[in-house]
DNA sequence: GACTCGTGGTG
DNA sequence: TCACCAAGAGT
């Protein structure tokens, strides 16, 4: 790693940063705990979603799982349901996952050192040194998007923030700004002027408290930073989703995969087609016929649903189809009453569907 | 190192 | 409408 260099007034710049955030921090429902297992909760759940987004979830689910045992011993479709409409539905299962780590190998203590807290599931750098500093007052770095918008623009770094190496460069220049005597202010502070002030596409450099120290601000080039490679557009996937519904009105789910897009979470019964496929009464025939031993006459389109997600986008064509038996459940799928479907964990996209099936 | 992994907000 | 963005981690 190379050496940092950079003319700064290093001391006058954290100061700046703290005292701001004193004076200016939101009253955010974590920032009324420093129990580590609240402020992992908290930070898992912030990551790439927005505070306003996190907030109603946090506050239900440390009301359901107000500890750390708690959340150790429930199930995990409980866990995921009520993380039902989070998205990036493997943070949920990592903080379990990771939280039970802490209950059998830490005797439910939260690690308070880099190592072993690092070693959790779903914990990485940056959750590590969230909690470490703002839980255990440690001066370690915690850089995230707002932090690597707001010092790229102080010290015009051009480094693409997409590469996972850039990350480190940041965590350099933390360890040569954090405070002893307030790491946590230190590093909320930086990531609270980042969501407040340090605007991707409207920055309020008339209102920052470190514009002082600012060489995009004296150049003019605020939104010339940060550097990030462009993301291919979302590849577009064709589904047809079928509702099968059996003599006792019930309907049939699925459980997805335990890997992969949306694992664990539910939906209803999905084959992928070509875009511009037609004549799928067969297909859907034999293919209900192989998974779920029934015998289905499905009607003709009724709605059609698209969902966006990161990297895919989901074009579904929605087919109800009655069964003149009654369905028996299997391994990985269920026939459940309307009313029934509330208590599974769905994603958005099959919510939609939901939601067009309850209206009919 | 490059992909995968959700969802809602924003201009 | 749509590209971009948001307190990243796992593989």
């Amino acid at each position: 790693m190379n050496k940092i260099e950079y003319s700064l007034d290093t001391r006058q710049l954290s100061s700046d940063i703290v005292q701001w955030f004193h004076d200016n921090k939101r009253d955010l429902p974590w920032r009324q705990s420093e129990d580590p297992y609240h402020i992992w909760i908290s930070e898992v759940m912030l990551q790439q979603t927005q505070v306003d987004t996190v907030i109603p979830y946090y506050n239900t689910f440390v009301s359901r799982f107000p500890t750390l045992n708690d959340l150790a011993y429930a199930d995990e479709e409980t866990v995921l349901k009520t993380w039902e409409g989070l998205g990036y539905y493997s943070r949920a299962r990592n903080l379990q996952k990771g939280v039970r780590e802490v209950v059998e190998t830490y005797g439910s203590k939260v690690p308070d050192n880099k190592k072993d807290i690092l070693s959790i599931k779903g914990i990485g750098p940056y959750t590590a040194g969230a909690v470490l500093s703002i839980a255990y007052h440690q001066p370690e770095p915690a850089v995230d998007g707002n932090v690597m918008r707001v010092l790229s623009r102080v010290l015009l770094i051009d480094d693409d923030i997409a590469k996972a190496r850039t990350r480190l460069l940041f965590e350099n220049i933390i360890y040569d700004l954090i405070p002893e005597t307030d790491p946590s202010g230190f590093n909320q502070g930086l990531m609270e002027i980042g969501a407040l002030v340090c605007k991707p596409k409207q920055p309020k450099c008339d209102v920052c408290p470190i514009a002082a120290h600012c060489l995009a601000n004296e150049e003019g080039a605020q939104l010339e930073y940060p550097v990030k490679k462009k993301k291919t557009p979302p590849k577009p996937l064709y589904f047809a989703v079928v509702v099968p519904q059996d003599q006792h009105q019930r309907v049939l789910i699925q459980k997805r995969p335990d890997k992969g897009l949306l694992a664990n979470l539910w939906e209803f019964p999905m084959i992928s087609v070509e875009p511009e496929q037609d004549n799928l009464d067969g297909i859907i025939e034999c293919e209900m016929k192989n998974r779920y031993n029934i015998i289905v006459k499905p009607k003709d389109i009724e709605t059609t649903v698209t969902h966006i997600f990161s990297h895919i986008k989901w074009h579904l064509n929605v087919y109800t189809a009655d069964i003149s038996t009654v369905g028996e459940d299997g391994e990985t799928y269920r026939w459940v009453k309307e009313a029934a479907l509330d208590s599974f964990p769905f994603p958005v996209s099959h919510q939609k569907v939901m939601k067009y099936i309850k209206a009919n």
